[in-house]
DNA sequence: TTTGATAGTTCATGTTGTATACTTTCTTTG
DNA sequence: CAAAGAAAGTATACAACATGAACTATCAAA
C-alpha cells in the first residue's frame, strides 16, 4: 500500500542520476555549470563527479574558456564505458544490437523469421544473444527486449504474443539465467517510444510524449513525466485494437473494425488488393501481383486513385484515433514512426487534418505532430535505454566486473 | 530542464507524508504498526508522530489490544483539526462547502446561477466564500475550486469556461488576495475524479483510476500513480469533445458528433425531444412538454421505446469511448459518476457491453467499471482534497495561526 | 601588477534515518 | 503468582549526506 519510504541512499542516488543526466544531455560541461543547472552545491557536484570518474563513466576532456576566472574543467560521458544489448523481435525478422551509452550501434545481428513456432523463436533469440555476447563488448550491463504483444515488464513475462506463439513466457528469467545479465522485456511500441524519447528529437527529460508506431500492427508508447506509462496491465498504448469502424473488417484479435484493420501496413496492402477490382483505371491495380509498400508509395507519388483511397482512409482513421488520444491525454508532442514515414509530410498532413477535426480546436492547435527520426533503430535503442530511464542503477556496475 | 534535486528536508517531508497518509487510511493505528507498514524504524515513526501530535493533526485515542506485549497506543487523525473549502461551479448552481480532513461536510452554501455574465459569476463566488469564511471554522487552510472549462491549475487561471463567460481569469490570484488563503483551481471533472479517488470507493493511494463524469457535459479525470494527470495543457480527460459520430449533431464546441452530443444529460433530453415525433406509441413522447431526466427515468423503468433508444445510444457511444480510454491507458478501475447513476446497473451493463466489444478482450475483462458513490459531493471534496493529494504541506500550518 | 571573478576542493556543521539498547507493560506459563 | 518472553515506545550514539564558508588555483581585465 501507498508509496515507499525515503532514505539517504535514495536522495544520493537521485542526485547522482540528476548529475549523470545533465552530463548525458551535454557534450561537455563543467562541474560549476552542473551545479548551476541542478541547484546542487558545487561541493556536492564535485563529490558526485568524483564517483562518476572513479566508475569510469565520465572523463575530463580538457578545459573550457574562462569567463574571467579559473578555466572550467570539461566533463563528458564516456560513450563506450558501458554497453547494452537491445533486441527487436519484429514480425519478419529479429534484430539485436550492441549499443553504447550514446545510442551508437556497435554491432548488429539479425535473422529472418520464417515460421512462428514458439520454441524456435526462443532459440533464435538465444542465437542472436550468443553471438552478441561472445564478442568483447565489455562491460555489458544489460539486455533489453522489445517484443510484439502484451508484456508484463515487472515480471519480465511475455503474456501473449500471437505471431511468436508465446504465452506467459518468462523471457526475462530465461535470459537472465542464461547470460547472467539484467534483462527487461517491453512491448515493441513502448520500446520504440522510449527510443524516440531518449535518442530522437529533443525531448526534455521530464516531459510527456506519445509515440505511435505503425508497422504490421499499430501501437503507441506513452511517456509521462519522462517515464514510460504502462497501465495496470502493461497494455497502455494498445490503440491498434480500439474499434474505429463498427462494421469494419475482421481483425486478428477477433474483433471487427480495429484501427489495425485500416491503418496498419498489413491492412493497407490487404485493402489495396481487395479494392483493386473497383479501380480499373489505377496503375497500381493493374499491377495486382506486385502490390507492395514500395509499389503503393510509387503510385501515391503518381496520384494513383487506389493508392490515394487506401492511404487517405488510413490517415483518416489514424487521425481520428490520435484525436481521441489528445482528448484523453492532452499530450502536446506526438511522434509517428514505423513504416509509414515513406509517405512523407503530405500523408502526415492528412493525418493532422482529421486529428484537428476530431479534437477540441484549442487542444489540437497546441499539439505538435511529427515523424520519428530513428526508423528501425528506435525499438532497439529504446529497449536498451529503458533501464537507464527508470534509474541509472545499472551504471553502478564498475567496469572491472 | 529535468527533475529537481533531492534534499534532506524533502526526504523528511516525504516520510512525514507517508506516515500521515497511513494514519489517514486507518481509523486507529499504533506507531509500531505504522513502522511495519512504512518500513521506517519505530524511532523515526515516533519522531514523526510527535511532530504530528504537536501540530494537533493527530491524537492518541487510547490503547489497542496487546498481542503478548505492551499494549499499543492508538493514533487517529483529528478530523476537525483543519478545514478546507471546496467549491463546485456547476451549470445551474454554485455550491460551496466547508469540509474537514475526513471529507465530512460541515457547512454548505449554494446559489442558483441564472445568467452567465462573467463578472456576476465571480461576484457569486465571492458571496459564497464570504459567507463560508465568516463563520468560525478554524483553522481554514485552503480553498479548492472545481469549475467547468479548461483550467491552468499551475497558474490558477481559468483559461476558458464558456458557460461562465470566463476567459483567462486569474481566479486563484483573485481569491488568494481576497481571502489570504492558498487556492487551487481545477477542472470540475478532474476535481470529481479526485473526490472519488480519495473519499469514494477504496482506492490504493498510489494506484490508477479514471473517473468519467456525465452531467450537462462529459469529462474525465485521470489519476496516475495516485496523482492527477492533467496533460501538457491541463486538458487531459476532455473526452466529451472527442468526435464519435462523424455525421453527428452540432456541439457547443463548434464541431459535429462529439460524445457530448449523444451521451450527456443535455443531449439525452434534447434527443428525446427531437425523436419524440417518431415514437408515437411512446408514453414519454406523449408527455412531450414534461420531458425531463426524471420523466426519462420513469419511462426507462417502464421499458418505454423512446427512452430505451436514447439511453442505449448514449450507453453505446459512451462504451465505445471508454473502450478507447482502455486501449490508450489500460487503467483497470473506471468509475462513472454524475447524473446518469439514476439509470442504475442495467444501464451500466449496456455501457460495459459496448466497452467490451470495443477493446481487446483481455484488457476489457480485467477492467472494473463502477458507478461513483459520492454524487454531487465528489467535486467539492475533490477540489478541496487536491492540495492534500499533491502534498500535505498545507497541513504544516499549525492550528494557532 | 593589481583586482576581481570563477572553478574546484576542504572541512566543519546540521539534518535526518538507523541500529542498538533500554524501559515499560503486557501475556503466557510453569 | 512469579518468571519468562514479547511487543511498544523511547533514548542515544552513529552514519550518511547535503550545505555553507573558507581556501586555493587560475584566469581576464584594468
Amino acid at each position: 500500500m501507498s508509496k515507499r519510504k525515503a532514505t539517504h541512499q535514495q536522495t544520493k542516488l537521485h542526485n547522482r542520476d540528476l548529475v549523470l543526466q545533465v552530463i548525458f544531455n551535454h557534450d561537455a560541461i563543467s562541474r560549476a555549470e552542473i551545479a548551476r543547472l541542478t541547484k546542487l552545491t558545487r561541493a556536492t557536484v564535485s563529490d558526485m563527479v568524483n564517483n562518476l570518474l572513479g566508475e569510469e563513466l565520465v572523463e575530463e576532456i580538457g578545459y573550457g574558456e574562462s569567463i574571467g576566472g579559473k578555466a572550467p574543467i570539461l566533463l563528458s560521458l564516456i560513450a563506450d564505458s558501458r554497453y547494452l544489448i537491445g533486441l527487436n523481435l519484429a514480425q519478419d525478422k529479429f534484430i539485436g544490437s550492441v549499443v553504447n551509452l550514446r545510442g551508437e550501434i556497435k554491432e548488429t545481428v539479425e535473422f529472418a523469421v520464417n515460421d512462428s513456432d514458439g520454441e524456435q523463436a526462443l532459440q533464435l533469440v538465444y542465437q542472436i544473444l550468443d553471438q552478441l555476447t561472445q564478442n568483447h563488448w565489455k562491460p555489458l550491463v544489460g539486455i533489453g527486449v522489445g517484443t510484439p504483444g502484451l508484456v508484463n515488464t515487472q515480471e519480465g513475462v511475455v503474456v501473449n504474443a500471437v505471431n511468436l506463439d508465446w504465452q506467459d513466457l518468462p523471457l526475462a528469467h530465461l535470459l537472465e539465467s542464461r547470460y547472467n545479465l539484467p534483462v527487461t522485456v517491453l512491448n515493441d511500441s513502448q520500446a520504440t517510444a522510449i527510443g524516440e524519447f531518449v535518442y530522437g528529437g529533443n525531448h526534455a527529460s521530464d516531459s510527456n510524449l506519445v509515440v505511435v508506431t505503425i508497422k504490421h500492427g499499430i501501437g503507441a508508447g506513452i511517456l509521462i513525466n519522462g517515464r514510460l506509462f504502462q497501465g495496470d496491465g502493461g497494455g497502455a498504448g494498445e490503440i491498434g485494437h480500439v474499434v474505429v469502424q463498427e462494421d469494419g473488417e475482421l481483425c486478428r484479435c477477433g474483433k471487427y473494425g480495429c484501427l489495425e484493420t485500416i491503418a496498419s501496413t498489413r491492412a493497407i496492402l490487404q485493402r489495396a488488393k481487395n479494392l483493386a477490382p473497383e479501380y480499373t483505371e489505377s496503375q497500381l491495380a493493374k499491377n495486382f501481383d506486385g502490390i507492395s509498400l514500395e509499389a503503393i508509395e510509387a503510385a501515391w507519388q503518381a496520384n494513383d486513385a487506389l493508392a490515394g483511397r487506401v492511404l487517405s482512409d488510413a490517415a483518416h482513421y489514424l487521425g481520428a484515433s490520435i484525436a481521441s488520444l489528445i482528448g484523453v491525454l492532452n499530450i502536446q508532442n506526438i511522434v509517428i514512426t514505423g513504416d509509414m514515414s515513406r509517405f512523407g509530410d503530405a500523408w502526415l498532413q492528412s493525418v493532422q487534418e482529421t486529428m484537428t477535426r476530431g479534437a477540441l480546436t484549442r487542444m489540437a492547435q497546441d499539439t505538435k505532430l511529427e515523424m520519428g527520426t530513428l526508423e528501425f533503430k528506435a525499438c532497439i535503442l529504446g529497449a536498451s535505454a529503458f533501464m537507464l530511464l527508470e534509474d541509472y542503477s545499472l551504471l553502478f556496475i564498475s567496469p572491472t566486473d
